[in-house]
DNA sequence: CAGTGGTCTAGACCACGTG
DNA sequence: ACGTGGTCTAGACCACTGC
């Protein structure tokens, strides 16, 4: 089969396309099921296994899931979700751990270096800069900068309250579907302002996570710095 | 279809449950190209699609690794590999950080409560703990601890040499595959010894990587605990 | 019960890498 | 040219879920 612009692609990796197209745009929203493999076999004029591959690789981005006998519905990032799928501090009995978010200060500025590398930012743009402590049991326990390109989320900025899962309301009010995450992390001594922050002492060893957060087709839509106080704690990661 | 015992298995599980097993016992080597998805099908008397399936589970295990027009081969772990595959920590250009190890001990000893956690060992289980420091051009980097079990590796304490890629070992020595590991990871003090040994400042923040590494059908076979000085490093973790 | 995803067949042809 | 994995069809039946 050629496509219409003469390069061969498979063909359920075209109808992958339009299914992508369909939840970006909203047609097919949040916690919604999309239409059965075999409706979208027979919209496509393709068979059921076809369908099928290709809602088997948008499961495998992340972008759907599957629940048997019900049908394949969109992603959507509850709290709940989007604390399993990116939250990846856990206690001392490997239980992950629950946090609160407890301030919160909103900030349009220039990207800076980092910024422009990770957003893949042109010079001179800007970005909405949040910055927030989270709390364990009520005790600061991380102290994070969010970072995201102003453009991509306009009305944000003004916005008086935000909510303590931000992949949600970029996804309810921005049609922004984050489907994966790099996470960088090193160990760093405390600094006066960070210790002051966390109720720890000066040089206090902490783990430092700098997150950049990717939507459909790879696109980087947020990065965030956290660092983290671990007592009795530490962060899962899962090789392979 | 019923198997033998009465439950209801997909038959492309079964295909895949006699594959492992040839993988396990070693009839199909590291390396080695297992036979063509037709093949596969003939012997169990299921069509391609079947054993195709049965491989691509395998593929999403790590066991085996597809190769269009050359065929599907038993994965090695390679020296190259294995780094790629299980080694996290990256310099600031975001290249992976090559290490020579430079000292070794290994010693066998009753297994702590950590190891028989890790490891689902019994009280009075003995391990094999390796001591070894890593470098990074010529500098001590990494001050590492690993443990097995001794009763999975039998003579492997009275080596004189260890390769620097332990898997490797693990797979074509005793027919150990390594397919999955988890990291647990905390921001530590560096204490007299390990500054000492690593050359830093007591006291300076380390990184503890905690690994619990598990070969086929999820049995857990080496721990290990890693303390990392990054300078101009980081370690990666990827989320979904 | 109807409708969904999950498994399975027996074919066919394509794209790729090697000889 | 050949054999491999990769795509694709047009069916079929099974297993699960909710009504």
């Amino acid at each position: 089969m050629t496509s219409p612009d003469g390069s061969r692609r498979p063909r359920y990796l075209h109808v992958r396309g339009q299914l992508v197209e369909r939840i970006r745009s909203g047609a097919w929203a949040p916690g919604q099921p999309i239409p059965s493999e075999f409706d979208i076999a027979r919209e496509f004029g393709v068979s059921q296994g076809t369908a099928r591959m290709a809602v088997t690789a948008l499961v495998a981005e992340n972008v759907v899931v599957r629940r048997q006998g019900l049908g394949t519905y969109v992603c959507e990032h509850t709290q709940e979700e989007e604390y399993a799928r990116f939250s990846s501090v856990f206690d001392g009995e490997r239980r992950r751990i629950a946090t609160d978010t407890q301030s919160r200060q909103a900030v349009v500025a220039g990207a800076n270096r980092t910024e422009r590398r990770d957003l893949n930012l042109a010079a001179g743009a800007k970005v909405l800069r949040i910055r927030r402590v989270r709390t364990r049991d009520g005790t600061p326990f991380i102290l994070e900068t969010v970072s995201v390109p102003a453009a991509l989320f306009p009305g944000l900025a003004q916005r008086e309250t935000l909510p303590a899962t931000l992949y949600e309301l970029y996804q309810k009010s921005y049609g922004v579907l984050v489907v994966r995450a790099e996470e960088r992390l090193t160990a760093i001594a405390a600094d006066r302002a960070a210790a002051k922050t966390l109720r720890v002492a000066a040089g206090a060893p902490l783990l430092r996570i700098e997150r950049t957060a990717f939507a459909l087709e790879g696109r980087p839509v947020e990065c965030r710095v956290s660092l983290c106080y671990l007592a009795d704690a530490h962060y899962l990661a899962r090789l392979k």
